[in-house]
DNA sequence: GACCCTCCCCTTAGGGGAGGGTC
DNA sequence: GACCCTCCCCTTAGGGGAGGGTC
């Protein structure tokens, strides 16, 4: 039985490509045990197939080739396991990360679902809402549609440091008194919160919770929705502190075809 | 309030690079509302920040830019949640490589301190072991230091055809009338296999449960343990249908300082 | 002076060749 | 004829410049 495996033989029997262990040549990682000076052919011994192992199984737990070198070059096994929980810590992480966005899909879908569903709807409904929170930005009648989005967008950096989770809903506070003077005037506009607690509460605005009146509309009804709205809230008498304009997600590429959805507590 | 803003502006209020932005442009993914045809700057527009959400958004959950870029030559939100299911079923595939390599680390991590802790023992004990499922391949006396790890290598083969899950465990059926008469005959080489059901059990091979008479030496010492053995089995009459040779992954880098651990089912 | 433009080189872990020797 | 060698180009999503115009 000889001694040395070619490079493809030593590839079928550890089951690697010859392109990565000559790439393993090439880094120092792993270095053939013979070299031909004449043909330059490489040639392994059995007693580096455990090394492919352990490169291998490196790999596989996604440790990079840059620290398997390091790995190697202290060839120490006790060494080998410090680098074996750093890398639990990362698959942690990674998991962790990984769950966020299973969540956030999720939401995410959800949402959409809803808009689509709303998209054609045109009729007043009744809609229980539980408590949200938000952060919010105050608007103000010289505020443009440009600066509107600016305020908009400073609110993200409101999230970033105050470390809140921004949740996908994106709205209006209303003046009831306005929409009765045949205007919809908007407020403040706001984003919500995911993850309130004692410390970040302070900064964080509240829409109550309770049964909201509901009509959904997109841009270029407006008009006819706030005739609507005027001669029902004259009619039924309606009072409200909570009045909110609620964007949905039924078309996240044309702006002015997005879905709105007025709630008004009542 | 001008119209347009800068890819400067533009960035710092979108939370993203002007490198990046420069590439979705060049890609196709976002061009720019407006660019100056003498200087080439680049100008954005409000209504293109939520095209900046959708790719921020699209990112954050592992979508390639090759994929957004489709989804905003669409621009259809319906056929983007299709793309968020595709990217639920891959985050969740995700997850669960993810949790198989932390039970492999942690599996590793076990048999090494197990390793590390007998490395330097060199007396009998008793141990209680678990049923254990092995694929096993026979060696003959031709048999040389290489042709057992062409074996070995071609054990995994065999886990790859039947579908079979490794374990760490490596080792090697003795002959327990062979150690009587002075050497330590291997008669077989045998990995450890994991998920053993009715579909697959035929060709895997078990170690039985039971109480086993252990003993731990490096390949430097076989000769004095061979006799400390043989003299131990002859003196306590200890006769066995399961010698086991166990490999202990003390040192993965230099396989002639391994340690093995002898196991006699009494 | 701060901003923006277009190159150009660099990063991971090899894969897919081409062109030419070697077992 | 199958195997092996050394280039060389390609892939992701930009970052870090350099050199030179622009607000």
């Amino acid at each position: 039985m000889k001694k040395y495996f070619s490079i493809g033989e030593t590839s079928k029997l550890n089951d690697i490509t010859p392109k990565a262990l000559r790439l393993y040549d090439k880094m120092g990682i792993l270095k053939p045990a013979h070299i031909d000076e004449d043909s330059g052919y490489r040639y392994y011994s059995v007693d580096q197939f455990i090394h492919i192992d352990v490169i291998k199984y490196s790999k596989s737990i996604g440790i990079p080739l840059k620290e398997i070198k390091e790995i190697f070059d202290k060839g120490d096994t006790k060494l080998f396991m410090g680098f074996l929980e750093k890398q639990e810590e990362i698959a942690r992480k990674e998991i962790k990360k990984l769950e966020n966005i299973l969540s956030d899909i999720n939401n995410l879908k959800q949402y959409m679902e809803y808009s689509f569903y709303k998209e054609e709807s045109f009729e007043f409904f009744e809609r229980q809402i539980d408590k949200r929170y938000v952060v919010k930005s105050v608007l103000i009648k010289e505020d443009t549609y440009e600066s509107v989005a600016i305020k908009h967008k400073n609110l993200y950096k409101v999230f970033e440091k105050l470390d809140l989770n921004m949740d996908i809903e994106i709205g209006y506070f209303l003046d009831i008194d306005s929409i009765k003077k045949g205007v919809i005037d908007r407020k403040a506009i706001y984003i919500g919160v995911n993850n309130v607690n004692e410390n970040n509460k302070e900064n964080v605005d509240e829409i109550p919770k309770g049964r909201y009146l509901c009509i959904n509309y997109k841009e270029k009804d407006r008009a006819i929705v706030k005739e609507k709205v005027e001669c029902y809230i004259d009619k039924h008498n309606i009072n409200s502190d909570v009045v909110i304009e609620m964007e949905l997600l039924n078309d996240v590429f044309d702006y002015s075809n997005i879905t709105y959805e007025l709630q008004i507590l009542i």
